[in-house]
DNA sequence: CAGCTAAGCTGGACAGCGTACAGTTAGTCG
DNA sequence: CGACTAACTGTACGCTGTCCAGCTTAGCTG
């Protein structure tokens, strides 16, 4: 069901993905889905959750590299769905169990940088890669001409946000 | 009919604000919007520009600190109204007139500033105060809290785009 | 094996949406 | 006065998310 969701937003954009547009798909009845899914926000959830999953956490090596790395493959995984950014704007960044490990990993990496407040410091560069990723989305610039740009400023944020 | 509309949404949210529910307002038949808006999007680029309208642009004083003004003022502007914000991120950042003139005024600054890749730091600064509004729009943060996690932000962002 | 439960599906329906088409009215201007 | 136009109306189309009642079928239980 969630592949068959991504095949419609790949297809038509996201605002192709309609409840009776998947069902079309499935060829089923539009109601069947929800023997599945308790909504529409609830299948918008697993599917966006679902797409977190893909993100790499980084293992070893420096805190800050990691923190570096995480961020860059969160963008980069967001980049990579182009369609998705938008839903992914729509609701504040998904709850799903993927979100609460990418945010535990995120936060973990930053107590090792020596971050002093941690929470902000997260909301910072959360908002950071997935702003960043929807300008990507959405625009007529050269693709990976703001990858460039995503790493500099994330440099910059990370930078300002360790001690010393 | 921009009063009206803003008045929908200030009542039911964002997602309040349907034509029909325009209309109903106005005591007017919903095709009569047609009649003053070309589409459903029309309407709303014309109410978030109006809402950019509001934003103070500072005059005088340090490059530095009238770029800190412009982006806080834009902040300030955009959690001022967060059942718009939604509407802001659904496209991305609107173009109208007085978006257009904001742009113009920050990228001069920025020019002022000494920033060697303008558009570059316009779309960071820009991601990161509707980004910021976002999160602050949604979110069960005690309100202020985070206004101080914008201005601590901006200034990583503004010091590491600043040369030497 | 018989019987039951429950998951998964169906047809149909409801209220709401954005918007197009055709036609009517009110008001302004030459 | 006549022409023109801006603003409105009624009606309609196709779409949306979702609920309800009922059917079929697979699988477990006695």
């Amino acid at each position: 069901m969630l592949a068959a969701a991504r095949a419609v937003v790949a297809e038509g954009g996201a605002d192709a993905l309609s409840m009776r547009a998947l069902a079309r798909r499935l060829e089923v009845a539009p109601n069947a889905l929800y023997s599945h899914v308790a909504d529409k926000t609830d299948l918008l959830d697993q599917l966006l959750d679902d797409l977190l999953g893909t993100v790499a956490i980084p293992t070893g090596g420096d805190p800050r590299g990691a923190v570096e790395a995480l961020m860059t493959s969160t963008y980069e995984t967001l980049v990579g769905h182009p369609e998705l950014v938008g839903l992914f704007l729509a609701r504040q960044g998904a709850r799903g169990p993927n979100a609460v490990r990418l945010g535990e990993v995120l936060d973990a990496g930053l107590a090792a940088v020596g971050v002093p407040d941690v929470p902000a410091a997260r909301r910072v560069l959360i908002i950071h890669a997935i702003g960043f990723a929807a300008f990507d989305a959405g625009d007529v610039l050269p693709a990976g001409a703001t990858a460039h740009s995503f790493t500099r400023s994330l440099r910059w944020l990370l930078d300002g946000m360790t001690p010393g």
